[in-house]
DNA sequence: ACCCAGTAGTAATTTTATTACATTTTTGAC
DNA sequence: GTCAAAAATGTAATAAAATTACTACTGGGT
């Protein structure tokens, strides 16, 4: 259990001493990890081997150990505001930024996604007589990889990425067949046009995209990924990323769905490849 | 701005010592956290100053403080050990661990980046006569996904997913070209095959891989992507996830090394893709 | 009123970090 | 190559921080 959520329960019981030192540690947690013990003593009017004392209470060596602790905790917490990036930022900096959108957008679609879709999108896959996957652009390589992990099921499964082909393939569409439209914004005409023809032949199409979009509206089933900035020149779209967790998400959720006999098949499928790589370093 | 980024960073000039501590910090970093100067001076045969002088020179206010920072972003790399994934585990417990080993899976590469080296890659990006990105499997998405980032700049590239293909253009390759092989073990035969053709013709091979892997000993450059996992079979691969966000690191660093005239470049390419677009919701 | 357990404080001690200064090493000009 | 300047390192002294040992309160229970 983390330590802050440790401090809050007011459950377990507490000096008087303990009381006043939590309600100041609460206040300003990140304060607290760099300052002396006498200065946080001295704030809260206690001694410093009371301070020491509630440390040591809580199961650390000592009172650097507690604010070591603490510091690791805050660092996980402190989710910066993912900010643009500026044309004079160090490369470290870029290093940084881009890192944290990535985390950031991570965690959005982590909190807007229904769990809920995710099995109804399961049951579509698992039902499915096959399975065609469409994108365009950056989200060509968005089906490149869902195909590549699509395919250790036993159903059919194909990504197309040329425009052509992906109108070929969806005029011979049929209804036990299942289409997954991947797009950022949603509003990519060449794919909605796709989406609609899927549609009319009955077929079940799933969309990984803007839930507020024009496609959105032509789908099935809508797996929402917040398109989110693409305002910026610099700032490279991070959502596509957030589309391949979900993409892990959906694989992960059917192969469970099958099953652990299943699992033997994922096994066989691992072994397969491993004779074209090299052994030991 | 990353610490253990800054202390990966081989572009900076170092003293000798200061190697040398570098080199211990980096083995265990979690253990420096819970060590007193005198303990880690010892262990590096140097004297304490010495260790407070680098930990001052970083920046810090001093060696405790140079430990808060560093416990802090362990922490964040640490927060979800990443558990593997159970038959019997819900699907919204699926998506919190896919999502959370994802981050966590960024947070590990950023801390094992060198900055240094994303700008020696970028110089070799910007000097190419052309770009050739090579990748199988699972990274033949990931290549995919670079080549539709690096078509904003003005350098013919390709990406190659087949092995024919690879094999026909590293042959043609010259010196002033550059190879970027994509495999996340680095012990794809075919592609160790490619990066060994490609190094004989003098052109630039970089690597986006596992820094201990045979195919690493191959490339000129070597950005590292913990390879990690793949031991359970639910359990996706995060580590392509991170080798897009390094892409988006270079795509972006060499943006910003192009100069702000580029960056009116940049927006006639995102217009150009407008018209593709419907309006509006 | 007295005792006892829990709690807190004072002062000494120990540990840890920093500073001041001397010495060595490295670097770059000639 | 030689020398001087600058940078880097070490030793020892000092300061800061944390911990321990010991003493003194506080408040319920008899």
């Amino acid at each position: 259990m983390s330590v802050l959520s440790q401090l809050r329960d007011t459950q377990t019981r507490r000096s008087k001493s303990a009381i006043k030192l939590i309600a100041y540690i609460l206040e300003d947690p990140t304060a607290i990890v760099s300052m002396p013990i006498a200065t946080l003593a001295n704030a809260v009017s206690i001694s410093e081997p009371t301070v020491n004392r509630f440390c040591t209470g809580m199961g650390f060596k000592g009172f650097p150990d507690f604010k070591l602790t603490l510091a690791a905790e805050l660092g996980r917490a402190e989710s910066g505001i993912a900010s643009d990036i500026e044309s004079s930022d160090s490369i470290s900096l870029v290093v940084s930024k881009i890192f944290e959108a990535t985390r950031v957008s991570l965690s959005n679609t982590q909190n807007h996604l229904d769990v809920g879709l995710i099995d109804q999108v399961v049951v579509a896959l698992d039902s499915a007589r096959s399975i065609v996957l469409c994108g365009l652009g950056a989200s060509a390589s968005v089906a490149m990889d869902a195909q590549h992990k699509l395919l250790r099921f036993d159903t059919p499964v194909v990504a197309h990425t040329d425009i052509i082909n992906q109108r070929m393939l969806t005029t011979s569409l049929r209804a036990e067949d299942c289409l997954i439209c991947i797009s950022y914004t949603g509003r990519t005409t060449a794919l909605c046009d796709i989406a609609d023809m899927a549609a009319s032949s009955g077929a079940t199409v799933v969309g990984l995209t803007d839930p507020d979009s024009p496609l959105a509206k032509l789908c099935d089933l809508v797996l929402g990924v917040d398109s989110g900035e693409d305002t910026d020149v610099y700032t490279p779209m991070t959502s596509r990323i957030a589309q391949l967790a979900i993409i892990d998400v959906l694989a992960t959720a059917w192969a469970l769905r099958k099953g652990p006999s299943f699992s033997k098949h994922l096994q066989r499928v691992k072994t397969s490849v491993a004779s074209t790589r090299l052994a030991g370093n």
